[in-house]
DNA sequence: CGATGTGCATTTAATAATTAAGAACTGTAT
DNA sequence: ATACAGTTCTTAATTATTAAATGCACATCG
């Protein structure tokens, strides 16, 4: 009941490492100085050369630190798990609604998720407390907390937040100056979008990489750390959808890439309102598709 | 070291309740109709009728639970603390770093945040956790967390954000129907407004509440989850500002009104366009002070 | 004597253990 | 056959515990 030693462990080994470097005999350098080489504090570091003195590596007394012998494969102490768990929680949580269609109005149980997820408890509480300032969940008063996400007023309002980022967003490209980068990424992406529009036929699925990114160079436009952390959820939750419903994909893919080239060539000829227009269509037809992926999950 | 037992001291005053007003000898309904009663589990109600049992208030043998006497002032559990604490900690914790001018840049420490709140720590971690989804705060590697906000780029990505919301709300407003509530809140505004231009001298203090209204009414328009919960930080960080900087209060405020007016009038006209522009110079102007009170902090 | 480094003590934060509360299942008496 | 109580299992809030971080006083060396 204590929490867990990884930075110990790491710290270590990278010391070790260093110790590597140095011949027998060689002197240490002080505590502070380790400290910066590994990241951590000197409490850790003091723990790592009691370890060292111990193992017989090092000798030590005082700022009188110095290597006896060169450490060997079996000092090492072995990291646990890579947690390769913690990380990209907000893909995988999403990736798991949608996948399961986990209805709105569900309760979510912590107890659950931290299995489901092997990822600690209150790493997931906080997870759906940052989730809740997004309306997708929130807290019951009896405990717990409820999936909101996901109906069809949710699908609505997330379209239309998005419509009104993205269309401040294709405003500001077309006045984007001319060294601006978003240029080359636009004429890199109408590149691609030509590619794909001529074997649509049968590579309609890499479409999906293809809208992120050109969704994202419009975006990065806007210097914005508000609408940066929005377009991220929003990406993730109309990339997901249009990834698991599979009506009419292939139609569907490639009325968005002529979609996508009006834009393009909107705002290369710097016409800002016929950008807008561009831009307003697209987001009108990536909105229906949307509810209707909804109404299809319904029907499931 | 285990969760506290608020639920069921509540629970035990309410059938307390119950008991009163029940004459001695007479039977008391189902464990399930005691649960509706209290609003809690029948595990809490049970733990109640054990208790009354050994208070002697009741006799308990399986269904039959009767009355034995009437309860006194002493048989009450006293509530804990009412917990003033855990409610708007958001606007105590916004109030908190711009009244003490926390810099950007600080760390927070979640024990030492928990005791000037009064709040356990646990409550604020996950309030935390919400707030870096606004790029408010965020995680340090080491534990703890820092401020990030409150310097000029988040200022001005704040007013640019709350520009891009706002007046998309405007467009909306002006294209509301004629039944729509809006137009009775704005002709009320209107009347406070003049009222409040007419005594500015004195009164100039009382605009800021004006000013949050008059935003309020504006935003009520869009019915999104997403801009409101955005809305609600913005008018908050908006608000404090303004109030902590009293330089050139009285002029400012007289020239917001008439601002203000100008976007009702717009509105009213129903002219879309030049709804636009006012709106468009007032954000202008909201954008300018704030960025100046911050200037004026700095020096101080 | 100042700069750098160490020893020690205190504070903070991650995590497990603990217990209140919730929920479902099962048996039983009316 | 159904409403109720007995029982058991889960879940979640809270505390206890320990790893890590931090701050301060003193020592040592140039």
């Amino acid at each position: 009941m204590a929490r867990s030693d990884t930075r110990f462990r790491a710290a270590y080994n990278q010391v070790l490492d260093y110790c590597e470097g140095q011949p027998k005999g060689a002197h240490i350098p002080s505590e502070a100085t380790l400290c910066e080489i590994a990241g951590v504090s000197r409490t850790v570091i003091r723990r790592c050369l009691s370890r060292l003195e111990e193992a017989g590596i090092i000798s030590w007394d005082g700022r009188d630190k110095r290597i006896l012998r060169a450490p060997v494969a079996e000092d090492r102490i072995d990291q646990p798990e890579p947690t390769g768990g913690a990380e990209d929680l907000e893909q995988r949580f999403l990736d798991w609604v949608l996948r399961f269609d986990v209805p709105a109005g569900t309760t979510l149980s912590v107890a659950e998720l931290s299995r489901t997820f092997s990822v600690p408890q209150h790493e997931l509480k906080e997870f759906l407390a940052g989730l809740s300032r997004f309306g997708l969940v929130s807290r019951r008063p009896q405990g717990g907390w409820t999936l909101l996400g996901f109906t069809k007023d949710f699908a609505v309002e997330l379209s239309d937040f998005r419509s009104v980022l993205e269309l401040h967003a294709v405003a500001q490209a077309a006045e984007a100056p001319v060294d601006h980068p978003v240029w080359a990424r636009l004429a890199e992406l109408r590149d691609r979008h030509l590619d794909l529009k001529a074997r649509i036929d049968s590579d309609y699925h890499a479409f999906s990489k293809l809208d992120e990114s050109f969704h994202q160079a419009i975006n990065s436009v806007v210097k914005n750390r508000f609408v940066a952390e929005f377009q991220k959820v929003i990406s993730l939750i109309f990339h997901y959808h249009f990834m698991w419903d599979k009506t009419e994909e292939k139609t569907r893919n490639a009325a968005a890439i002529d979609e996508h080239l009006a834009i393009i060539d909107a705002l290369e000829a710097r016409d800002a309102h016929a950008a807008q227009e561009a831009a307003r269509r697209h987001l009108r037809t990536s909105k229906t598709t949307l509810l209707s992926s909804l109404r299809h999950h319904d029907l499931g």
